[in-house]
DNA sequence: CGTTTTTGACCTGCGC
DNA sequence: GCGCAGGTCAAAAACG
């Protein structure tokens, strides 16, 4: 797996051009992008926004969300929500596995240097969830994973929002309730990712979560699938019902600011990106580099994910 | 006792 | 075809 340079959707933040990998600067300097748009004026976001967690579960559907990023509506985003430090964080080839993938980054500064195992989104193999969780047609004994999955009958598969979070937990609370049904040993990486998926039933949508192996302070979390019902009532009559459901947790330490959110943009001619639609563009359009196609939307899911709670 | 986590086995797709 | 890596299953253990 090394090379997938498939469907890799790798933004990098202003790659070299910015720097910010420096360090600092992360905060009182916006991304040539969305600079002064008011996806980053802490006053200036709806306050109807809306939060990560309701984009993820309709509000929001992901074709609009992938307009937003100039993606197809099958891709797959990745978010970058880094609070704290401005530490350089690396997101690697954030498509290890292929599939389409923006990365959008909160005040990080990012190098696309290596490789990392860090946000790998394959996107065609191993599909297989969802699959009928088999076995009974005379299955049976022998394998106790026996799913016998149709053949030729490729699994789709969803959307994916990926998101970068500096914290010290690695599964960030987002009002949903998740069940953990497995874990894996990263490649190159000394940090497992773990796979959880809805405990609602009827409800298909996973996660996986995993540390950054460049930045260990730094916690990948990646969606896939939209929910088809309220966050559980439970958490709502806490925090969750006054807080956007990303933005609660309690787990995350400290405050993210919008202003300090900033999108990743693809890197021309890295590894894979060349396949994403954003990539496509970005060779059309050279002078788009830095420009996000539509992020008209994207300010109105941004502000909320990330979006500091007043007090 | 019901729910969640752990964990080894297994499945699938891909590259070689 | 084989090996690798990612993803999933499900029994057992842990937890509340």
């Amino acid at each position: 797996m090394s090379d997938e340079p498939r469907d890799l959707y790798y933004h990098d933040l202003f790659q070299d051009n910015q720097h910010l990998a420096s360090g600092t600067g992360m905060y009182n300097q916006k991304p040539p992008t969305i600079a002064g748009s008011s996806a980053y004026n802490s006053q200036g976001f709806d306050p109807s926004y809306m939060s990560f967690t309701e984009c993820l579960q309709g509000p929001m559907d992901y074709n609009s969300l992938a307009s937003a990023f100039g993606l197809s509506p099958s891709s797959s985003e990745v978010f970058s929500s880094v609070e704290g430090n401005p530490k350089p964080i690396d997101v690697g080839d954030l498509g290890g596995g292929g599939g389409n993938e923006n990365l959008v980054t909160q005040n990080s500064s990012i190098s696309s240097s290596s490789t990392e195992a860090g946000v790998e989104e394959d996107s065609d193999k191993s599909k297989k969830d969802g699959q009928p969780k088999e076995s009974e047609d005379g299955g049976e004994s022998s394998k106790k994973v026996g799913k016998a999955k149709k053949k030729g009958e490729k699994k789709q598969r969803e959307p994916r929002f990926a998101f970068m979070t500096k914290s010290e937990v690695d599964h960030l609370e987002d009002g949903y309730r998740w069940r953990k049904y497995g874990q894996k040993a990263v490649k190159n990486s000394p940090y497992p990712r773990s796979y959880y998926r809805c405990t609602t039933q009827k409800c298909t949508v996973k996660k996986r979560v995993e540390r950054s192996f460049q930045d260990p302070s730094t916690v990948i979390t990646t969606y896939e699938g939209q929910h088809n019902h309220p966050i559980p009532a439970t958490l709502r009559g806490n925090a969750a019902a006054m807080f956007p459901p990303s933005m609660f947790t309690p787990q995350i330490r400290g405050p993210i600011f919008p202003q300090d959110f900033f999108v990743q943009m693809p890197q021309m001619g890295s590894q894979g990106g060349a396949n994403s639609i954003y990539s496509q563009n970005l060779m059309n359009n050279p002078h788009q580099q830095y420009q996000l196609p539509d992020y008209g939307l994207l300010q109105d899911i941004i502000p909320s994910m990330f979006l500091k709670q007043e007090p």
